[in-house]
RNA sequence: GGGCGCAUAGCUCAGUCGGCUAGAGCGCACCCCUGAUAAGGGUGAGGUCCGAAGUUCGAAUCUUCGUGCGCCCA
């Protein structure tokens, strides 16, 4: 079949729903792995998504390299797995199952079933697989429309459990059960321990932090701070003078920190003595934050103590005393009335017992043990240089507590409420507000509150409900990462894009804490930690067989279930060491430990070892780096040093995240997150910086991909609508245009492709200097692709598109396809642009594969019954014999001169619809010169001269040199002497002088008033071309133009203003290409009327006129007046059927 | 406090072998084109390639120090 009309105004969006109906329908996908079967593997591992919410168009940035370059090594003969991941278990699904249900705590989740734990914990987990499987598909259909290529789970797919999915899930029972045999391993080498710790908590989930989770959430907040005596037993009418920002934390203060190499002052306030650092007295707190704005509005700035004690009633200071001698003094408490304060080794007694037997703490209650205790943390500039400690309410605190062996007193239950033995606070959350006004009444009642002040500093915020985190004294299960040298030595083994991350991942490496991986919620995988009721031991269960082998209780009404809350939490078994009954610990685990174990879960390590061992390790695996050293990175290595000592992948690359189009981060909350379906096919609202709403067209996924894969990997990207309209227009629409500029002439010629091809060498030269342009870049996609860096594909085909074939060739070979006349040259014409046209769109394919598709279809397909797609085409390979490197450069010799003959044009306002008569050329090199003589005619159609030529050496300098004062800056300097200036100017010899001042020199001319100064910027030098012409130098070559424009040139310029007019008409009469047309021309000007008659015929067949009428036009008629070279004309045309004569 | 990264035009960024006069897009000014056309093209103005020192025939590029910003860690 031949070529369809192409339209060149496009909607892509409608262009890509129909490419996606044409794969579905050829089943194009299955089609290509069906033909890469058994070919060499190329093993990608996906890192799995949050199945949780909807994707944004910053999800389509990974993805799109995820399909760019599956696409690209499938098209080099590859076979590879197609597995998209899904992330499924965790807190951050739990927290959006309690938002729908509107649950508050984790007792309203165990009260969904009234009066049935059991059942309500089944029922939050059934809802938490729900939303997982719900969100999972609607991401499915919006990675199918972004053109994503993955074994998608089609329609039948979802009612099987998730283990016999085509994708992956993190909630499979494989995945669990190999995350089980991870931790197994780690206990068999005495890895796995429990321990208690001060750890960062959030109150509304109920759940600890990890060190990794914790970073997610900082906000800066302002809290309130207060100054607080601890009174000194033993030196009446003394006190410490502490601060703290956290003043519920003083209800369990133990101790008070001194640094013993600080400096402290004693000074009296109000018949008061207190102790405090010297240099806070002075301290400007946070002076600089102030300045710098990093503040919170409406806090006032910091007042120095000074101050505070000065607006207090004045103060003096006594004395100065090291800080190593306060250390040891024992002070009052401020809630020593407190039950807590009274028991012995802590509080409450389940922590007392544990401090007393790991000998953590004596057995005496807290207030009775009060004293100053020394730690070179303690610094001068924040408080008051005396630091409160309460080792149950921070981490610090509680590691300080144990090594001085301080009793720990822990205040608050999960939810963040005092416990009981906390007096009138018992039930208040250490959150509200009212506790902490309930604390000043007390504090002030006692006669110990000095001052208090809003304090703003960042603070740990939950990194997924925003909750204020709170330190609480927990015991959670951790994994010893004694070992992390494993790990880091399998990250050389690595290829890291960008090369940094190696450094970022072993400093992580280095740094990191041991890795706590229990959580005490639901929705997550069971931790197969047995512990004994009778010996509290404790052992790690490595799979479910084993499971099975040693239950001794409950497994019957498991069976049947997935190794999930409630029903695994039935399962007992005997402890291996006293046959005591051992329960599985509640916790769930990190969610990391389920994303980290893919390389072996989801390639059949423990299933089909065989297999495994084909696809492992992954060649290639892309995510947005930023936290995922610490995460998924992270959880890879250090799982897959354990489970092998092997790295899991060969190749990583990072990038890093989507901003806004002015650079802002892209939140939800804030309004200027993209919904994917907007990008891609919706349109979609946006906030501006001004606070307005603006509504954006669809960019379609082609656009979202290009924007995302022309993007530096290690930059963010600022993405939105305008970039999105300059690349449209700049690359997309070029070459939009370019393929349907060759369909609709094509179409009308009946170009054959399959006609004998005109060979390479009989073609023009510009013919083969686009074949040989166009394997330079077929030779460069391929290097980049293999060095996984589409971004320099991209642009180097955007420079191609653009500059060389849409600008430059197709501009310059229009009349070779408008011609009537068939022949060699026009053959070669169609058949060199149809080679570069069929070329790119597999070039482009891995990168926008619908447009790619789209004209594929046209120009290849046809029509054809065949289903061939260009995915299954494979990737181009550079001739190398069709390079030529010397045509390329002179054809960029002769762009350079084009663009000199413009600028001469510019000079003089020529416009270059006026023939001109010649260009002289003084070319710079050997180069230019062959450039004039090899491409002579294309020089005189782009310029519209009549002639070129080389001007001969013989005879001197094409253009002369004139200096001009600048008058800008010579007037003012030179004032009334400026006549003299110009005239000594004029008598200066103008070479030598501009040699100077271009050197940058200034040069002195000798005036009878005295020698006058002229800088570089005094003067314009300009090259002067003979009289009638126009000339510009540049680098060595001149170029003149003949500016004088005869009578003849002046009538052939009118002439061609008429045919664009009438070009003009024919459009807005929306006529087709081919039609042909009766035409009428009149006017009353002389001049016009004689040079319509002298080209009579260029204009006719210019514009298809197959009739030229002399009266005007009745009936079916479009008609015009317009003006030509100033003087008026009317135009009028009808289209002809071809059997008129 | 430690580590990593970045700094190129008013803005967003290319420039990874050290090489001629440092580029692109947007914005700005002037001009042009017109059957690829709701586009597009050309020309121009605009630069201390963050600063300083060093290596080199030659540095935006390599080294060292400093400044500013971002990220990570403590």
């Amino acid at each position: 079949m031949s070529f369809e009309k192409v339209d060149t105004q496009i909607d892509f969006p409608a262009q890509e729903r129909a490419v996606l109906a044409f794969w579905e329908r050829s089943r194009a996908f299955e089609r290509l792995r069906e033909k890469n079967r058994g070919k060499p593997r190329w093993s990608f591992l996906d890192g799995p998504i949050t199945a949780n919410n909807p994707m944004g168009v910053h999800h389509a940035w990974g993805r799109t390299y995820k399909d760019a370059y599956q696409r690209y090594f499938a098209m080099t003969g590859h076979e590879l797995r197609y597995q998209n991941g899904f992330d499924c278990q965790g807190l951050w699904v739990e927290v959006e199952v309690e938002k729908e249900l509107k649950l508050k705590s984790k007792r309203d989740i165990e009260g969904l079933v009234p009066g049935d734990r059991f059942a309500s914990i089944d029922r939050f987990v059934q809802l938490c697989k729900g939303r997982v499987d719900k969100y999972a598909r609607i991401q499915v259909e919006q990675s199918i429309r972004l053109g994503y290529w993955m074994d998608w789970d089609r329609d039948a797919d979802w009612s099987r459990p998730p283990d016999e999915r085509r994708s992956y899930f993190t909630m499979s029972e494989e995945n669990n059960y190999t995350i089980w045999s991870f931790l197994k391993k780690c206990f068999d080498r005495g890895l796995v321990y429990r321990a208690f710790d001060a750890m960062p908590w959030c109150p509304r989930c109920g759940v600890g932090l990890s060190q990794m989770e914790m970073h997610e959430g900082y906000q800066r907040v302002a809290h309130r701070a207060v100054f607080v005596r601890f009174p000194l037993r033993d030196r009446d009418g003394e006190s410490l003078l502490v601060w703290t920002t956290t003043p519920w934390t003083l209800t369990s203060n133990v101790a008070a920190a001194v640094n013993p190499g600080l400096t402290y002052v004693r000074l009296r306030h109000r018949g008061h003595v207190y102790y405090l650092a010297k240099g806070a007295l002075t301290a400007r707190r946070l002076e600089e934050e102030f300045k710098r704005k990093e503040w919170v509005d409406g806090v006032p700035k910091l007042k120095t103590l000074e101050q505070i004690f000065k607006e207090k009633g004045g103060f003096e200071v006594l004395g100065e005393v090291a800080g190593a001698e306060l250390v040891g003094w024992s002070y009052e408490g401020p809630f020593d009335e407190l039950p807590a304060q009274g028991h012995p080794a802590g509080y409450p007694s389940a922590i007392a017992d544990v401090a007393l037997k790991q000998q953590w703490a004596p057995g005496v209650p807290a207030r009775e043990l009060h004293r100053v205790i020394a730690w070179d943390a303690v610094g001068e500039l924040e408080g008051t240089g005396i630091v409160h400690i309460a080792p149950g309410c921070g981490k610090e605190d509680f590691q300080l507590g144990k090594e001085e062996k301080l009793p720990p007193i822990a205040p608050l239950d999960e939810d963040g409420l005092f416990v009981p033995g906390f007096g009138e606070l018992e039930g208040r959350s250490a959150l509200d507000p009212a506790t902490a006004d309930w604390i000043f009444g007390n504090l002030h009642a006692k006669g110990v509150l000095l001052a208090s002040e809003h304090y703003p500093h960042t603070y740990p915020h939950c990194w997924r409900c925003k909750t204020e985190l709170l330190f609480r004294l927990v015991d959670e299960w951790f994994i010893d990462m004694s070992w992390r040298d494993e790990i880091a030595r399998i990250c050389h083994d690595i290829t890291w894009i960008p090369d940094f991350g190696l450094q970022r991942e072993l400093d992580w490496l280095k740094n990191m804490g041991d890795w706590m991986i229990s959580k005490k919620r639901f929705w997550g995988l069971a931790l197969p930690i047995w512990t004994c009721e009778r010996c509290n031991s404790f052992e790690v269960i490595g799979s479910r067989e084993e499971l099975e082998a040693r239950a001794v209780e409950g497994w019957d009404r498991f069976e049947g279930h997935t190794p999930h809350r409630p029903w695994i939490d039935l399962v007992k078994i005997a402890c291996a060491r006293c046959g005591g009954l051992s329960r599985r610990i509640p916790d769930v685990g990190n969610p990391w430990l389920d994303a980290g174990i893919v390389p072996y879960s989801t390639m059949g390590y423990r299933t089909d070892p065989e297999a495994w061992a084909r696809w492992f390790p992954a060649d290639f695996i892309t995510e947005c780096f930023p936290g995922q050293f610490r995460n998924w990175f992270y959880s890879l290595l250090a799982m897959s040093a354990m489970m092998t000592g092997r790295a899991p992948f060969r190749v990583l690359l990072g990038h890093a995240l989507v901003r806004d189009q002015w650079g802002r981060p892209m939140h939800k909350s804030e309004g200027n997150a993209i919904p994917f379906e907007g990008a891609a096919d919706e349109g979609y609202e946006t906030l501006t910086p001004q606070g307005t709403l603006e509504r954006q067209p669809p960019m379609g996924a082609d656009l979202v991909r290009w924007m995302f894969a022309r993007n530096t990997p290690s930059n963010n990207i600022n993405f939105g609508s305008k970039t999105a309209e300059e690349i449209r227009n700049k690359f997309v629409l070029k070459l939009w245009n370019t393929f349907a500029f060759f369909s609709n002439y094509a179409r009308l010629d009946r170009f054959d492709p399959e006609a004998p091809q005109v060979p390479v060498a009989e073609r023009p030269d510009i013919d083969r200097w686009i074949l040989s342009d166009l394997q330079l870049l077929i030779r460069t996609a391929r290097r980049e692709f293999e060095r996984f860096n589409v971004m320099a594909v991209c642009l180097e085909a955007e420079q191609f598109v653009d500059d060389r074939l849409s600008n430059w060739y197709v501009r310059r070979n229009r009349r070779r396809f408008w011609k009537s006349e068939q022949g060699a040259d026009k053959l070669a014409a169609y058949q060199t642009l149809y080679t570069a046209l069929t070329t790119l769109t597999k070039l482009l394919a891995p990168v926008m594969p619908f447009l790619a598709e789209t004209m594929y279809q046209a120009l290849v397909v046809r029509g054809s019954r065949d289903d061939a797609s260009v995915h299954h085409c494979d990737y181009p390979v550079a001739d190398e014999a069709l390079l030529d490197a010397d045509l390329s450069a002179d054809m960029d010799a002769l762009l350079r001169l084009v663009s000199l003959g413009s600028a001469a044009r510019n000079t003089v306002k020529v416009k270059v619809r006026q023939p001109l008569a010649e260009m002289k050329v003084q070319p710079a090199d050997g180069r230019e010169r062959r450039a004039v003589e090899r491409f002579s005619e294309q020089i005189c159609e782009e310029l519209n001269v009549k002639r070129v030529s080389l001007h001969p050496p013989d005879r001197g300098a094409l253009l002369s040199i004139e200096v001009k004062l600048n008058m800008k800056t010579a007037g003012p300097k030179f004032g009334p002497r400026l006549k003299a200036v110009h005239a000594a100017l004029d008598a200066a010899d103008a070479a030598a002088l501009s040699s100077v001042l271009q050197s940058g020199q200034p040069f002195t001319l000798d005036l009878p008033g005295g020698p006058a100064v002229l800088e570089p910027g005094d003067v314009v030098i300009q090259m002067k071309a003979s009289e009638g012409w126009a000339g510009v130098a540049d680098r060595g070559t001149q170029v003149a133009l003949d500016v004088r424009i005869t009578e003849e040139l002046a009538r052939e310029g009118m002439a061609r203003d008429v045919v664009r007019q009438v070009q003009e008409l024919r459009k807005s009469a929306k006529l087709e290409l081919e039609d042909r047309i009766a035409l009428h021309l009149r006017t009353d000007s002389e001049a016009l009327e004689k040079a319509i008659e002298a080209h009579r015929a260029y204009i006719a067949s210019e514009t298809l006129a197959t009739q030229w009428i002399h009266e005007p036009l009745n009936g079916d008629t479009h008609s015009a007046r317009v003006m030509v070279d100033g003087q008026p004309l009317t135009v009028q045309l009808r289209k002809v059927t071809t059997n008129e004569p």
